[in-house]
RNA sequence: GGAGAGAUGGCUGAGUGGCUGAAAGCGGCGGUUUGCUAAACCGUUAUACUUAUUUUUAAGUAUCGGGGGUUCGAAUCCCCCUCUCUCCGCCA
């Protein structure tokens, strides 16, 4: 959620942070400013009236006395009733704004309005030169390692199972990942896939994005799209951190589940696109000067796991138009698919500044004598397991149709080498 | 799911209608004493919003789990919700 007192006092810099992304913005935050100002107003007036009715009601001093008051504060209270009934319906109306409004690009990130602006940072890695090239999904079926049509079947599209040796893939996968964030100093959490509609809005999700989810309707809560909802949730209900808590750096394996509404017949066959998936993610929460730094960390840490796996990727920095809605800087790593010929996204990583902290109202002080201050929060996926799986699976296919196992998974697999 | 108990400041904990934004203790911060440390003593110590401002503060409003109600006046009385604890039932 973006500062009230900054949309007030910097309007033009908001303005034009936010049309950066989309220009439906700019309407927007001239209807919140005219409401704010309609509300400040209605605040002076009641406020006023309140102290008047404290102060008489403050005066008195037996119930005798209360008597000859007794009319004066009731019409006092008939007023601020009324005002207070019109200041409700301004603040639902800024509620209705302020969380749809997402956050504001920082000066690094490049302008432009779709994926196609994108900047990328690095690259690392060969990109093989293959004599046979399959999809992820062809190898996997001809494999006996991955079944979509028995699962669609009684689940519907977009999801499958994974089978023997390629169930052990995965389960190394997600053992290796979170050896790994252990390694790098990363707390271990494990986390519900369930929460509250709370927590999916502290983290931007909700209100706007409602159709991505899967909602349980019966108990008005929600199946979780990332671990970043839960983990950044994780410290946040008005519980203050300390200075010597900081930064806090969180992995957690969780399922994840998205609708992917609007995403109708793309990456419809195989593990690309799917309703469910396993991810590991990483989450840090840090103070405001640190975020750059963390962001950086960050990354790194993430595009250290592809390099371990000895996978090609690169690095992209996403343009204002391409960003998430909570994200006010976001590098994308994309890994190489060989049967594509190109790369895809396999870890998102955002820094959102303070974004998510105000919506969450997750602070820390820097010692018992200051004032509390907002934290930062930042995100990324340390890796997504499907996808990784999937980039593997292309990746280390031989020219026998045999699939290598990468040095650092072996370990994982009870030595196997080959599947 | 059934029965009962509870939720107060950084923490412990008092408070059943006004003088309570809240006793007391602990902790924190500042100071006195002291060769240093400890102890003792004194003072101070919540958050948000609004207005004014000489940007330091001052004033006002709200906040005792959340929401609503009664009342001139609510931490205190009433209703609803959430969460925690104990016992019973069920269960991986």
């Amino acid at each position: 959620m973006l500062d009230i007192k900054t949309i007030r006092k910097e309007t033009e810099l908001v303005k034009n942070k936010l049309s950066s992304r989309n220009n439906e913005f700019i309407q927007k935050l001239e209807e919140l400013l005219f409401i704010d100002e309609n509300i400040r107003k209605l605040k002076i007036q009641i406020d006023e009236l309140k102290s008047q009715r404290n102060s008489l009601s403050k005066s008195v001093k037996s119930k005798e006395e209360a008597e000859t008051i007794k009319e004066k504060v009731k019409e006092i209270n008939n007023q601020i009733n009324l005002l207070e009934e019109k200041s409700e319906q301004y603040e639902e109306e800024i509620n209705q704004i302020v969380w749809y409004l997402p956050n504001m690009p920082s000066d690094e990130v490049p302008q432009g309005k779709d994926e196609s602006e994108n900047v990328e940072i690095k690259k690392y890695g060969q990109i093989p030169i293959k004599t046979r090239v399959e999809d992820h999904f062809i190898i996997a079926e001809r494999k006996n390692i991955w079944d979509q049509n028995n699962t669609t079947r009684f689940c519907g599209s977009r999801f499958s199972s994974f089978v023997g040796l390629g169930a052990k893939l995965q389960r190394a996968l997600i053992n290796f990942m979170l050896d790994e964030a252990s390694q790098n100093g990363y707390t271990e959490i494990s986390t519900p896939i369930i929460v509250k509609s709370n927590a999916l809005k502290g983290t931007g999700q909700l209100p706007k994005f409602e159709e991505d989810l899967y909602k349980l309707t019966e108990d008005d809560l929600y199946l979780i799209p990332t671990a970043e909802v839960t983990l950044t949730n994780f410290f946040a209900n008005d519980n203050l951190l300390n200075n010597e808590d900081l930064p806090k750096r969180l992995c957690a394996y969780t399922t994840c589940f998205r609708r992917e509404a609007g995403a109708a017949g793309r990456d419809t066959r195989g593990l690309i696109r799917q309703h469910q998936f396993d991810k590991v993610e990483l989450v840090h929460i840090c103070k405001a000067e640190d975020s750059e730094e963390e962001h950086e960390k960050l990354v790194r840490n993430a595009e250290k796991i592809l390099e371990k796996l000895e996978l090609p990727y690169r690095r992209i920095l996403l343009c204002t138009g391409d960003m998430g809605f909570s994200a006010k800087k976001c590098y994308d790593i994309e890994v190489w698919f060989p049967s594509q010929n190109n790369y895809r996204e396999i870890s998102s990583c955002s820094n959102c500044g303070d974004f998510q902290a105000r919506r969450l109202n997750l602070r820390f002080k820097r010692d018992n004598a200051s004032k509390p201050e907002f934290l930062h929060t930042l995100n990324g996926s340390g890796l997504a397991i499907g996808r990784c799986w999937a980039a593997i699976i292309e990746n280390y296919l031989k020219e026998d149709g045999d699939i290598e196992i990468p040095q650092v998974l072996r370990k994982y697999m009870n030595g196997l080498e080959i599947i």
